[in-house]
Parts: C-alpha cells; structure tokens; sequence
DNA sequence: TTGCGATGTCCTTAATGTTTGCCATGTTGG
DNA sequence: CCAACATGGCAAACATTAAGGACATCGCAA
C-alpha cells in the first residue's frame, strides 16, 4: 500500500511536505502541492490514521456503546450515530454490552486502549464513576437516554413529558381508571422519567388513586408477556408499558387469553418502533425520535472534540404522542418508520 | 497513560524486555516477567495496539458491514460476531451502508486505510470486484448470506432448502394453488435461493403452475404493504414473501382492507423475526439462527487469520419450517427470539 | 581445572507511517 | 544590502516489536 514516503519519492520532495500539503497545511506551494496531490491519488494512497495518531494523538474512531444492538431503537440510534460520524470521517467502534456491566466495563477498557477520541455511551448500568477512566484520559463521552453524570453532555428525549402527554390522553380522552405501570431497568433514567410523568399527571388530575401499582422487569418483549400474569392480579383497565417491547408482550399474552384489547383492557407503550403499529390492534404509544437522537449526539461530540473546553449541556427532543386502537377513543394517523425501545 | 517505557524504567529494563514480558515471548526469566506484569498492573499499563499495529501488521480490529442495522435480522447476526470478536480481544468497526453500493465503497476504503484485519461482510449491493481492494492488501473477508465471490469463504443459512420446505408445506399441507412471489433485492442469493426453491419444488411436485408471478421490490415493511395492490391483481391465494417485513406488510394490507388471513389470502415469510409471533395471526415462516450465523463467520474470520493459507469454504445452517396460522392448517409452537430479514 | 559449545537472558538498534519544530535556502521589496 | 517571508529539507517523536548481538552461566569432556 502506497505511503507517504513512496509519493515523496516519486515527487522529489521531503515526505514532511507532503504531509504538509495532503493536510492542507501551509508552507506549500500551490504547484508543488497539486502535483503531490496529483501522485497521492494516482498511486491511491490512503493515509494510515494510527500511524498519524500515535503523533496527534487523534485515533479517528468513536467508541460507540449500546445496552443491545438487536432492540430496534438502539438501533435507530446506532444508524444517526454512525451516519454522522461517516460524513465527519470518523470510525464507529461498537461496543454491545448485552446490558451487562462486566462487559460494558470490558468495552470501556477496550476503548481506552484503543485510544478512540471520544464516546457516545447508550447504557442503563454505567455509574458515575464508571465514566472516571474517560475523564481521566481525556476522552469526551456524550450520553444517550440516560445522564449518567452531570460532567458530560446528555442528548436524550423529554420523557417526562411524553409520559405526561400520554397519562393526561389515557385518563381525559379514554377514561381510564385503574392502571398499573410496568417499568423496566429501576434505576434508568429513562425508567424514572416516565414513571414520574405518570403518577405527578395523576396528581395534578387529582387522580393519583388511580395508579394500582408499579411491577418492574427487563424491558423486552419476552419479559413483558410473562409479566402480564401479576400485572392482571391488579385487575386493570390499562397498562402503561414503559416501552413498546414490554408493550407488545403484554399484547400477545392478551391475544392468547383471549383479553379484548382495547375493550376489557387498554395499552400503551413508548418509543414507536416500527412493530407497534404492525399489530393487529396497532399501539398508542409516545414517539421518539431516535434516528435523530443518535444524529444529535454524534454531532454534539464532534463539536465538543473540536471546542474542548466546551461545558456540558443538555439536549431534550421534544416526544409526540401517538394515539392508536390499543387505548380506544378517536385515533390519529402517520409515523413510525424505523424502530424504538430504550 | 503508562507505556512501555514507563514500565521499564521502573523495572530498570528494556522496553523490548517488557514487550516481551508482556506478550508472552520467550525470553525472558520468569523473575523479570513476574515483576514487569506486576508493576503494569499497578501502572494500569494498557498496551497501544494500534502502535503495536503499525509494526505487525495487525491492528486488531475487523469490519462488520452491514445493509442496515436497524433491521432487526442484520442486527441479530452483528450481535453474534460482535460477541465473539469481543471474546478473541478484536474490535468491531462498525460499517452501515444503508443499503447503498457507494456508501459501502466509501467504507471498504475507510476500513483498509485503518488497516483492518479483517472484514466481515453482509452486502446486497458488492460485486465480485468490489473486493479487489481487501484481496490486493491481503484482507480476509467473510461474506455472510451473500455469497459475493467464490474466492472468500461464506457463512449462510441453506435458503434453498428453506424455501423447498416452506414450498411443500404450502402445496400439499395449505391447499395452496394460486401462489404470487414477492422478492426483494434481484441479485441478492438469497432472494434467488428463496425463489428458486419455491419453483423447483413446485416443478417436483409436478404444479409449476401454481406460481401466478414474481413481483420485486425493496424487501422492508411499507414496500410489502405498498406492493399488495399489484399483488391482488393477480388474484391469489397465497403470498410467499421474501421475509417476514415483507410479508408482515402485506398483513397490514389485509388487515385494512378486510381480506382475511389464512381464510382469503395465506401469507408466508422468511426468517421469523420477532415481530412474526407477534401479530394477531402469526406468521408462518423460516426460522434462521441470526445470532448463530454472525457467530460462526467472526469464528471461521478469526480461523483463517490464524491460518493464512486455508481455503475459502462456505457453512451453510439448516432452516427450521416454523408453522403458525397465517397459512391455516395445524400449527406447531416456539421460537422466535431475537429477530430477522436478509 | 580448563576449554568449548550450548543455552538463557537481556540490550541495542532499526523499523513501522506520520507529524512537527526548527533550520537552511531562496526570493522579494524597500 | 538587509529584513522579511515563503518554501521545503532534516531529524526527532509517537508506542511498539523484530532481529541480532553481548554477556553470563552451565554442562560436559579433555
């Protein structure tokens, strides 16, 4: 593979000048520098960023983690991500935690040693400290969904009020009455924020009896239909499912029980992914946009690396209510293209 | 961050001592080498492999590119060579290419100019000379589905012998006798091994005339769903669908316009994603060990980089025939966790 | 006991592909 | 004729590994 020395070579020229010139630094002539271009691609040369970084100390790639690549809205937010980072020529590292935090702690190590510029970490198990081997090392990390620490950017959705949205539809258009949560990982944040809109809603409504109770478990589908055995001990008129997942759970254990959704029960997720409105009685359900999440992150850290001694800031996408069958009442039409959970 | 030198100075050796030490060579007194680990560790010494690549050749990190991750079959397989590349200590660089040749072009370059070791490669759009470029630098790739070169090895699921079981299930166990093909991408081995195993086995069982046409399209969900128009034209009973989002499209499709399912239209996948098992009328489909598939091509890719000179080969898993109600007749239970297209 | 090769341990040096600071040379303008 | 500037060369640096050499120790035979 042609390198830098072979094009210096070929030019007559010191390879320290055709650094300089395939960089666009200064100290080149025009001419020599378009003839050195002129060879670089002829010879199809291509820069061998480790070596470069070893000196700039600028890896070029990203370290990007996720909980589990195969839930469809980390994968949305993986795709925003890495379609970012590709215009900005940046690398993806990817890192599935399996939502382990061993391994999620295995990755980080992984990505310090490989030296990555920078972090954009999706987790539901990192703490605070976990995040010290970045700051150390001087590697930025923006937060996705959860913020982990208050040192470091987070780009997530306004669950809070998506979950407000949500309630105020569910109790005022539908009627419901007795509704039972089922969250998810307890202390995510993306967990808190929903389960908060909810009951401080009932609140305002005066309505806070109308909450029967609050059963967590893994947020996934699997999860979600096994659940649903408890949950109907509470006797419910509705279940406020803390992602469309566990939602979607819920339903196929309605649809073998032969529980008439949304007749003798309502449901209700969050996130959009695309199998909620694939069901025969499609989901209401909170959007969010996670291509754009992920978009918004990426970006946020290019910039962050390129001003690094920018603070840290926050940044909220507003959610939209989606109102389908599986709350009865009026419905509304579009979106859900891609896929969701957190 | 402590480097090699950091270390030796501390142990008042050699930094090639400490390379050695470290990297298991021999060479070295096991009193040296106990002491030279020993204070890495209390140095939390983490070796640079991407300096280390520059000398060897081998960076450590392999490729995984993918048509698009926020499909669920393709994150399923990523999963599955993300965990084993994990395992051996290789990095995963993440390559989406959104289904688009040129963007996949832009990648392949990228991941030789970070002198990957490896690449593993699911594609719908690479052609043989597309990979040229990984051969000419001595590249490994493993194709996944798509058998792109008979110069690499490949990992796939048996289509074939999928499509001839679900083929004959319908025919001689569903009644079907007026069916309409909807494939996905033209060139794509898998659309082509679906397609042919459903005409060879019509042919064998002497019914060739049963395939009404063979219509093509994007193979996601709104395309399916967008397609059933032009399908109905052709009156049939039965819709044999490249994969599940096609297929699961197409229920949508029946679900609004008030054709029943399997009573007016049987309708049939490929791959049984999650969302298969979860409609009010489950989909009939094949089953394709995602996770396993993506396991096995990191495990043969990591083979071959140990040993240079072996021979592309091609594994192939076996499909399951997972029979639910979208096509009537009885219905066997199970799978479907994770999820799939192709 | 001496001599010799074999072996083991560790050091030295060079190499990988870049970038960067500094210096030498050449050119231009006043 | 000198200052100022543009241009491009030289060499060091980055973190690591590979090859080869120096030195000491050891076993064994003379």
């Amino acid at each position: 593979m042609a390198n830098i020395k072979d094009i210096a070579k070929q030019c007559k020229v010191n390879p320290a000048t055709v650094s300089r010139a395939l960089n666009g630094k200064k100290g080149v002539s025009e001419k020599v520098r378009a003839r050195i271009i002129k060879t670089a691609q002829r010879l199809g040369y291509s820069k061998n960023p480790l070596a470069a970084g070893l000196i700039t100390h600028k890896s070029g790639i990203i370290g990007l983690v996720v909980p589990d690549i195969t839930n469809p809205y980390y994968a949305s937010v993986a795709q925003g991500v890495s379609a970012v980072l590709r215009q900005s020529g940046y690398g993806t590292f990817l890192c599935d935690s399996t939502r382990s935090r061993e391994q999620e702690q295995q990755y980080f190590g992984m990505l310090c040693s490989y030296r990555v510029e920078g972090v954009v970490l999706l987790s539901v198990t990192a703490k605070p400290e976990d995040l010290e081997i970045f700051r150390e090392k001087g590697i930025r990390v923006i937060c996705v969904d959860n913020p982990i620490s208050n040192e470091v950017s987070t780009v997530l959705n306004d669950n809070y009020q998506g979950a407000c949205d949500l309630t105020e539809h569910l109790v005022c258009d539908c009627g419901v009455r007795r509704l039972v949560a089922v969250m998810g990982t307890r202390d995510a944040d993306t967990t808190r924020q929903r389960l908060r809109g909810c009951t401080e809603t009932l609140a305002r409504l005066g309505q806070s009896g109308i909450l029967q109770g609050t059963l967590y478990t893994q947020p996934d589908y699997d999860h979600g239909d096994a659940i649903m055995g408890e949950v109907m001990k509470l006797s419910p008129d509705c279940v406020f499912a803390v992602n469309d997942q566990v939602a979607l759970g819920a339903f196929s254990w309605c649809l073998r029980n032969h529980v008439d959704v949304p007749g003798q029960l309502k449901l209700c997720g969050f996130d959009d992914i695309a199998a909620a409105s694939m069901i025969s009685v499609p989901l209401t359900t909170v959007h969010q946009r996670k291509y754009v999440l992920g978009e918004k992150a990426a970006t946020q850290l290019i910039y962050e690396l390129k001003n690094p001694d920018s603070l840290p800031m926050r940044i909220e996408l507003l959610p939209k209510l989606m109102i389908r069958a599986s709350c009865g009442e009026r419905s509304s039409p579009q979106p859900s293209t891609g896929s969701a959970q957190s």
